[in-house]
DNA sequence: ACGTGCATTGACTACGTAGTCATGCGTCGG
DNA sequence: CCGACGCATGACTACGTAGTCAATGCACGT
């Protein structure tokens, strides 16, 4: 039974006016705290306001004033990342405190096309920046962002044709180099490596960090297998390196994958650390408290998405930002995972 | 260096009905789809508007069909929690598939008045529905809900003042009972429980299904000890516990306080599930991993978001539902943390 | 008394789109 | 050949708010 929904008139400033015996102008300047309007008046208006459970017409005022207060979220990652998730509940805030309302997107992570999809869905609500939580790689041509929309990005720079975008984001690749050199100090001859999507450029600043440790350490770096994030795909990907042998340390990607990699470990009969030392990336809330709790690369996320919608906002103000780039520090966090020192070469 | 940031004029329907020689109102005509256009004016108009780049200006579309076609969303919990990120993912496709965008407020689970400030916020961005994702308990009034917007609250029912409002949601206490009689077939004589924050709703009815476990089958309920979701929280609440004496089994709230209280159990030389069977909540994507893999009880939160958005969806199309209460299945899953045979009282 | 200046207020209009209604034109049946 | 009818199109207007500018009134200094 599809009604034709005729939505029934709401109270507006025209109403509000006529009850309080003024114009509709000074009511628009009672609503936005304009001056020049007199004690007794303003009082009598904001009374009607009250009475009759005036709101103002969110539409009308952005036609008007041609500003959305409105930005865009592009989340990437259907399910439960930490990343993005942790990301999104600061941006959130950030926006709110400086009243600007949040459109989310979410997309399944699957290249290109589905970020611009997004980012143009976004336009078209007449967005005036769009954040997009964790840039994949977009595989030759940058994203189009419609002229007059600022961008902030969290992680890794530029996917997008915005000539003034907003990087912010931890230094993913060191972290994992020092993580790596971490599981290199114990005393491993290699490490292997269990990665995210190649498409993410997360998963490949964190690769390129495991890689280089290796290369500095002058370590051949083994083939690393790639997982999906998941538990589950971190569960084969250690199962593939056990089977290829002579594993004894890994870095991991991510936290999620780490946990299922240490239960593929025990479930092959080996230990963590004795056997196989692990690393994981995001200090997620449970890796302390795992029955060999988790040693992991921490990144705060508060602080990060706290920076990056202070910069937007300021850009969003006509601010033109020096430094377009900015890095945040991370902490590699050591516990047992990692620590016991394996049966020296 | 606050500008005052002159927003430039885009393209609008105006513009394009010049350029292509016709009204703007058959531009408008063009851009919605309407019938009796000509082939050949439509397809010119068309690439007009391609060429120009034009977009509708959506505040100016919801301002004459007085339709924001815009969904608020109140999610719950500041952080990482299982639940309500995961329904957000389901709502979202659901609305962007149904033509809707999305507005979401996060909102630290306070209680009543910051749900309702988030409700106000969302109705002065004039959104035709609200979703709010896990209600915490309201105190006495209702949440208000302006007149001509529609309610879908996931969980336990009824929060808000609105007389047709949706709830979704599993039975969580006949789940909650099924997972404490599990514990207590296994042959303990009495279940613990490590309880959520007591004012949401969600937590409450975990506890009531446990303690109705406990009372139909004889045994006098202990006090439950309340933890805050995190692994933290049910690190702290199992070390009371132990402290306490005498604990067989426990049935925790949610998983995160479960992984925090089988470390706790560890910490202090006691063996899951020989000495002390754990059972947990949510089946987050880590639980089948752990090193004692967690009995759980799993929720369809894809299916529940889906249902849920239908029912709104249609609801907003002017469909008046019989039934506004809908109650999906949710399943126990049995693994090691439970399993063992505890030694016979 | 008179001009000056400021506080206060309202009339008018633009913003970009969709609804309403009228009009032009071609086709078809009689 | 004429009237009826349906397709195609445009003129006009409403939607609710804020910007612009003019008008009013009052206090103050000369």
């Amino acid at each position: 039974m599809v009604e034709k929904a005729a939505r029934a008139r709401r109270v507006s400033m025209v109403d509000v006016a006529r009850e309080a015996g003024v114009s509709q102008k000074t009511v628009s300047r009672v609503v936005n705290d304009e001056p020049y309007v007199a004690v007794d008046v303003r009082e009598r208006v904001l009374a009607v306001i009250e009475r009759l459970g005036f709101r103002p017409n969110a539409a009308a005022r952005a036609l008007v004033t041609r500003r959305s207060h409105r930005i865009g979220v592009v989340a990437m990652g259907g399910t439960t990342l930490h990343g993005p998730t942790s990301v999104l509940a600061g941006v959130e805030a950030a926006a709110r405190r400086a009243g600007y309302t949040l459109s989310v997107i979410r997309t399944e992570p699957g290249g290109r096309d589905e970020i611009q999809a997004a980012v143009d869905a976004l336009a078209g609500q007449g967005v005036e920046a769009v954040v997009i939580s964790e840039p994949v790689d977009v595989g030759g041509a940058p994203i189009d962002i419609p002229e007059g929309v600022e961008v902030l990005t969290f992680g890794m720079g530029n996917a997008t044709s915005h000539p003034r975008e907003l990087v912010v984001g931890a230094d993913e690749s060191g972290c994992a180099r020092d993580a790596t050199d971490h599981l290199l100090a114990q005393g491993h001859a290699v490490v292997d490596h269990i990665a995210g999507p190649s498409d993410w450029l997360s998963s490949r600043s964190r690769t390129a960090g495991w890689r280089r440790a290796l290369v500095d350490g002058g370590v051949a770096p083994p083939e690393p297998v790639a997982g999906d994030w998941t538990p589950a795909g971190g569960f084969s990907a250690m199962s593939a390196l056990i089977d290829r042998g002579g594993c004894t340390a890994v870095f991991v990607a991510n936290d999620q994958m780490a946990i299922g990699a240490m239960s593929a470990i025990q479930r092959a009969g080996l230990r963590v650390p004795e056997d196989v030392a692990v690393v994981g990336f995001d200090d997620i809330d449970v890796a302390a408290y795992l029955a060999v709790p988790l040693t992991t690369v921490r990144q705060d996320f508060a602080e990060t998405s706290r920076v990056g919608m202070h910069r937007l906002l300021r850009a969003l103000d006509g601010h033109v930002h020096d430094d377009l780039h900015r890095t945040l520090p991370a902490q590699l966090v050591i516990r047992a995972s990692s620590t016991a020192s394996p049966a020296a070469g």
